[in-house]
DNA sequence: ATTTGTATTATGTCATACATATAATATGAG
DNA sequence: CTCATATTATATGTATGACATAATACAAAT
């Protein structure tokens, strides 16, 4: 027997799989921007030699990831992609895997750590007066169970995370909202926070941090916020093995 | 004329996204997890009274973001959405805005400089000796040009964030890495980094970094890569407006 | 000139048929 | 009986043609 070249496995994606990579490319080779029009399904249908059915497939997963946009008659445009948006639809915290949510609560640890410097460039008088408000809102309410009631605990950092001053970053706390609550729930239910005892028996409070970020600097407000942090630190640092 | 009470807009939606939410009702309400199989296509189709065309679609965009995956006559079965992997093949810098690429450089840093503590909990002496490794490799290049050599660059904070032992974080990073590249270069035309005066003089490298890795807190550690990063915070603060 | 109707057009939905891959089963060789 | 191989059934994938719907342009009417 003749020695035979190897036969390649031949390529497993599907029809649609091609047709939307060839319609990517071609935005790119007609360096296509958003706002413009793209041609209308039939006519890629006819071009590539395929059914609309696949031409439709493809361009409707383009859709869905918000690459574009379709109205009727008008035909399609080509949209800048929202990069978060469709995942809100998806992540909910009930469908996600223990080790992914566990995951995304450290990454939420990580974010409120690293944004100490955006805070102290964007940080004004305005801002800084709405945060002492939730804080005395927080204070005023109930002295007792204060440290960890859930609705200030997100008034107060989500507003730390529209100080930041970042859309991005703002969108990505907001879509990861959910699946902090459910951890932070899940959590409690287990530990009881209030238990806690914070090492040197020094507790870092909102108030606290505020104080930091308007005369401190991003390295002590760094540091108060990983105390401020240390019963999630701990929690998420225990149950180590990913 | 009578005062009229305003006209309801009534929704716009349509039937494929109906179908969508009914879906995910479905598997919520079924309390579906992950691997389980869900109904097929023409099941659906005819319990909601709609085309096999319109179930298929609502499908797809379930597919395409990852909740669904679909094997010829085994029907559909729920997937863990892997909430990264969306985002790669819409992420193409040059289709995004200036502001969100900006912005994703800023969530760099912040992710750099939060996640000190996941490191110091997780290091280890072999990740170590390979980050030893690649320092080393570093230095004996060019002993000139290491500063801003983009591919040690990339090997030495890969490697930290594949040492932080969250794998979504890794993805996340995979993911960015070419809007990091992106926005790095550009950063280098304009601004001359080599140039770029530390202050105090004093510019912290990989090699420094690595020993407070191996003798220092999660705290100095942090006040290291603060200094490492310098000219990039320093850049992304300087060009302030969002 | 503003409104109202009408035609046009590209996407949205439907119905049906067939192709294709694969799990399950049956068949056959040893 | 065991294993490999062929067959079959089935759910998704693709194709085609038809009609519905909404948005636009334009004509007609007041």
């Amino acid at each position: 027997m003749k020695k035979l070249k190897k036969l390649e496995p031949l390529g497993t994606e599907s029809l649609v799989d091609k047709v939307e990579t060839r319609l990517l490319m071609f935005f790119k080779e007609n360096k296509l921007v958003p706002g413009d029009a793209i041609p209308k399904e039939i006519d890629f249908a006819t071009s590539l030699g395929v059914s609309r059915t696949v031409v439709r497939e493809a361009l409707l997963r383009l859709r869905t990831l918000g690459l574009v946009e379709s109205k009727k008659r008008r035909g399609m445009i080509l949209k800048q992609p929202d990069i978060i948006n469709n995942f809100a639809r998806i992540l909910d915290p009930t469908l996600l895997g223990e080790d992914t949510l566990k995951q995304l609560f450290e990454l939420r640890l990580i974010l409120e750590m690293g944004m100490a410097d955006f805070l102290f460039e964007n940080r004004n008088e305005e801002d800084l007066d709405e945060l002492e408000k939730i804080v005395a809102a927080e204070e005023a309410t109930d002295t007792h169970q204060i440290r960890f009631s859930l609705d200030k605990e997100i008034a107060f950092h989500g507003k730390l995370y529209q100080m930041s001053n970042n859309v991005t970053l703002q969108k990505f706390q907001d879509l990861l909202l959910p699946v902090f609550n459910y951890v932070y729930l899940k959590d409690t239910e287990n530990t009881n926070l209030d238990d806690y005892h914070y090492s040197e028996g020094e507790f870092v409070s909102h108030r606290m941090l505020l104080e930091t970020l308007r005369e401190g600097t991003p390295e002590t407000f760094r540091n108060a916020m990983r105390r401020h942090l240390e019963p999630h630190f701990d929690h998420a640092l225990k149950t180590g093995g990913r």
